[in-house]
DNA sequence: AAAATATGTTCCATGACACGGAACAACAGC
DNA sequence: GCTGTTGTTCCGTGTCATGGAACATATTTT
């Protein structure tokens, strides 16, 4: 006992205190944080207090959650910040010409995270979040993303396992690579219940010369799912944003 | 020299560095964030390698920039993520229905702060930003939710000397006092060139119970502010919402 | 009612580690 | 060349984070 399994400065153990809060922004209670983050109860303690001091956390009775200060934060990230707002108003257009699901993401190591999310009433219920990230080759957006990062991260990312998040995830390496020649040629990434069961997913790349900065989708319901009637708008939302980027810097 | 001005433990000097990007979220070399914080330059280094490699910073270079795990965080503030989540697809209506930019905010003190903002291709250059936070008394969301926070918070904030973003800004109590009462009484705000010289905006409340948890609004260029279009959207978008919360949980 | 088991909180001696000055390395520019 | 920057490493000093013991309070068990 009273082992300091996790070794590090206090900022690492404050890292590990936010990060218990990872799937869900939850609620913890005090001694929950401290057996989460593998810390003495005065510890977890001492730590939480400084954190709501910060303002990193917020107390609720005997509870603490994420507090205010990192959503502050958080927006200011400017990678995040500054293509959301060039990105905005192509997505409105996209949602207003489908009134479907739209998504805005762009690579970070071999995952996706997702940048923006728009939806309206019927909401799907979707593993991808804002913030959150999924394996490049389950999502449009991934799959969008990967075609256009250059060969050397496409062999980088054939030669490992491929991720399966259900039975229509493409595993086989030969399959995937087919399936990217296509997405380079049309510039559109299709996604059927790959990432999630009973929902298709339809994706373009947003370019900065020739490498993909970012991509877009719309996901819809299997029952919807109208290529056709989908591709062109995604199509036209994609390049007006990266004519946008181009003459906005 | 060699002052330890900005006294406290790793944690604050850590958050001395972060606050460093609050107004934009710029890029700063090590010197100059030392400077700004207040700490010697080794110390300075040390922190900074330290929230890299924790990915609250970014490393470009000789610059830093705030980090992707701030956002990915950030995103998971419960109260933010939850309101957005809800609000989103009445937000999006109101944009169809008027295509100007829509507001989502709640009271955070005696503060607005802002949870989300979509706008189309015409950008308004406006001082609210998602994550930032404004006085009550200058905007339109903010005078949604001080009319419905009980009365204590309204004498509070009268008591105090009223802030001035602009010529138009309500700086007199007794004004402000029937304005608020005129809220009360329609459960709409306006707001015309308080916050921006040339952008008048039109908010409402959303309920739960008699207490206001957030508000939403619409912010129009003053040349196409029309109320009798607007009044209609922005009320329906409010109501829905509310009851959605109410029924949703 | 007492005992038992939770919780969050305060206190304190100890020692790990954050601190910042000095020194170094790699550039840029009068 | 020298003098001004940067960012970076090293290291002795002393501070402050640490976790065990003890306390307070509530809820549950005996």
């Amino acid at each position: 006992m009273t082992r300091n399994n996790s070794q590090g400065n206090m900022l690492d153990k404050a890292m590990t205190v936010l990060d218990c809060y990872q799937p869900d922004g939850g609620a913890f209670r005090l001694t929950e944080i401290a057996s989460r983050a593998g810390l003495a109860k005065t510890t977890a303690f001492r730590l939480c207090s400084d954190l709501v001091r910060l303002g990193l956390l917020d107390r609720d009775g005997d509870t603490y959650r994420l507090g205010g200060k990192l959503f502050e934060l958080g927006s200011l990230v400017p990678r995040r910040f500054q293509l959301r707002e060039a990105a905005l108003p192509f997505l409105q257009d996209l949602f207003e010409a489908t009134h479907e699901t739209v998504h805005l993401g762009i690579r970070e190591g071999r995952e996706v995270a997702y940048v923006e999310r728009i939806h309206g009433h019927q909401a799907l219920s979707l593993p991808s979040r804002i913030g959150g990230r999924l394996p490049l080759t389950c999502t449009g957006v991934g799959k969008a993303l990967l075609a256009f990062s250059g060969e050397e991260l496409i062999e980088e990312v054939l030669a490992q396992p491929l991720p399966r998040l259900t039975p229509h995830s493409v595993t086989d390496p030969v399959r995937l690579r087919t399936a990217i020649e296509q997405i380079q040629v049309f510039g559109l990434a299709y996604e059927e219940q790959e990432a999630v069961l009973g929902v298709c997913c339809i994706a373009s790349p947003v370019f900065d010369g020739s490498t993909a900065v970012a991509a877009l989708s719309v996901a819809v319901p299997r029952a919807r799912f109208r290529s056709a009637q989908l591709a062109p708008a995604v199509r036209t939302a994609a390049l007006g944003l990266s004519r946008a980027l181009r003459s906005g810097g």
